[in-house]
DNA sequence: AGATTGTTTTCCATATTATGCAATGCTTTT
DNA sequence: AAAAGCATTGCATAATATGGAAAACAATCT
């Protein structure tokens, strides 16, 4: 295969495994389902080798073939192993453990999401009794403007990565003002915004991403002041968003509580 | 190399990439970081090799080594394809689509259903080819006790919401025996009877919703063990609930195929 | 129908690429 | 200081991945 070009300067490493993550990368681009033709021509490889990758990535179970399209699709091992990184950054399990307090206390359906894959997902989900909705699962990617946790994100996250999204939403939002029909996404309003959000404390939403629905969120932050994770709380009452709620007061301490506290004086050894 | 073992069954893939893989489910299993040492000592690999194959990830981001300790983590890499992986996982978009193979294999009207609206919401049916039903149409709430539906939520569904309603339809059965006549629904029977759904894998019920009509259930779990769905069969025959059925075996692989599976390790030794 | 195009998958000879070992730095322990 | 443990790099060898061709399979058009 003639590899004429000797530029990489990487150290040592296995030419396979970065053809196979390179491989991986091309699927997490497409958003749903890929033939394996199309991964072909998208890596400038030959079908056959593409195949045999697969066949490797499907039997550790990263990789999945979808019904009988014959489609590949990134698989539920892929999910495990993120789940798995994700549980490493100590906040992810404190919160998981102590969301189903925070529903039970409040009475409402607590969401625990984390900024990935372009958007805000959900990671951990505790439902209240109380009638909500369903249909709003593990992996669900919210909105950026139109939901409570978006916007916390919006707030409170590391700038660079939303920058980019935000644009892009707000150009959407702009096509399609059904989307956001009370808010006029200018970046000065989006600034005003983000400023009464951390004014606040929380981010509040009312029946914007699903009629009828109210929903309070904030964020759990890490030394730097940035949102490592959003929890929000949903529910039906429109006095939950209300400032002085008791439900913001539970939420706000949870948050607190979880978040990334500068070591006092006093507890040095 | 000597590889003595040729108990490799397996179709064409790659050795290297197997290797990597094999590599990272160790990583996967481990809580926090590892050096590399020890993970080459696990994998029964010798350290160069697996120092190579870290390398690769590490330029992928999979890993990461963390601080100047030198011990390798998995990395943001990692959190970002478990992420797009887990918004690819919508269970109930997937389950929609294989409904109708179901349907026809078993013979049997095919239903899915969501927990939603204080109930079992009927979310996408299938018909079966023999026009045994129904007035059963789409948004048909079920009811926990006496559906086999409602018996799967019942018995996999989270636990804090449901414990509430599950009060509240008992006192309404009391209220109205009609509803559950056979069953006497106190708390005792009722752990007694989600014991039984679970060690069989599925729920059934004989003509208690519709008179004439059985019915088995099963969930589609997602990561957390919760089910995030549930498939029933409908038919007229006794025999489909039946312990040892085609139609129970249908039900719960299929169901089984849709549940979330984590990522499997290949322990070729 | 049959023909045609576009897939996915298997096979195979070749040499590219991964391999294990040994040697080298580098840090931590005795 | 010496020793032990670990991470990293070089090297010759052969084991392994490679691309192309062709077989199996599916879908679309004439």
């Amino acid at each position: 295969m003639a590899k004429d070009d000797k530029g990489e300067g990487q150290t040592g490493g296995i030419q396979s495994l970065d053809a196979a993550l390179r491989l991986l990368g091309a699927m997490m681009e497409h958003r749903g389902p890929v033939s394996l033709s199309e991964l072909a021509r998208e890596c400038r490889m030959p079908p056959s080798k593409v195949h045999r990758y697969l066949a490797s990535f499907q039997r550790a179970g990263l990789v999945e073939q979808a019904g009988r399209s014959g489609k590949y699709d990134l698989g539920p091992g892929a999910v495990t192993l993120g789940l798995s990184a994700l549980a490493r950054h100590d906040f992810v399990n404190r919160a998981s453990d102590a969301l189903p307090d925070l529903c039970t206390e409040s009475g409402l359906t607590a969401l625990l999401s984390v900024w990935g894959n372009q958007g805000a997902t959900v990671i951990r989900w505790e439902r209240a009794a109380s009638p909500t909705v369903t249909s709003m699962g593990l992996g669900t990617t919210l909105p950026l403007l139109n939901s409570a946790t978006g916007r916390a994100f919006l707030a409170w996250a590391p700038q660079a990565p939303l920058q980019a999204i935000r644009a892009a939403e707000i150009r959407g939002a702009r096509k399609n003002p059904a989307i956001a029909p009370d808010l006029a996404p200018t970046e000065r309003d989006l600034e005003k915004l983000v400023g009464t959000i951390r004014a606040q404390g929380y981010a509040s939403v009312e029946g914007k991403f699903i009629p009828g629905l109210v929903a309070i969120a904030a964020p759990i932050l890490d030394w730097q002041g940035e949102a490592q994770a959003v929890v929000t709380l949903i529910g039906t009452d429109p006095g939950v968003v209300q400032p002085g709620s008791e439900a913001v007061a539970r939420l706000v301490a949870f948050c607190k509580e979880l978040s990334f506290a500068p070591m006092t004086l006093a507890d040095a050894k």
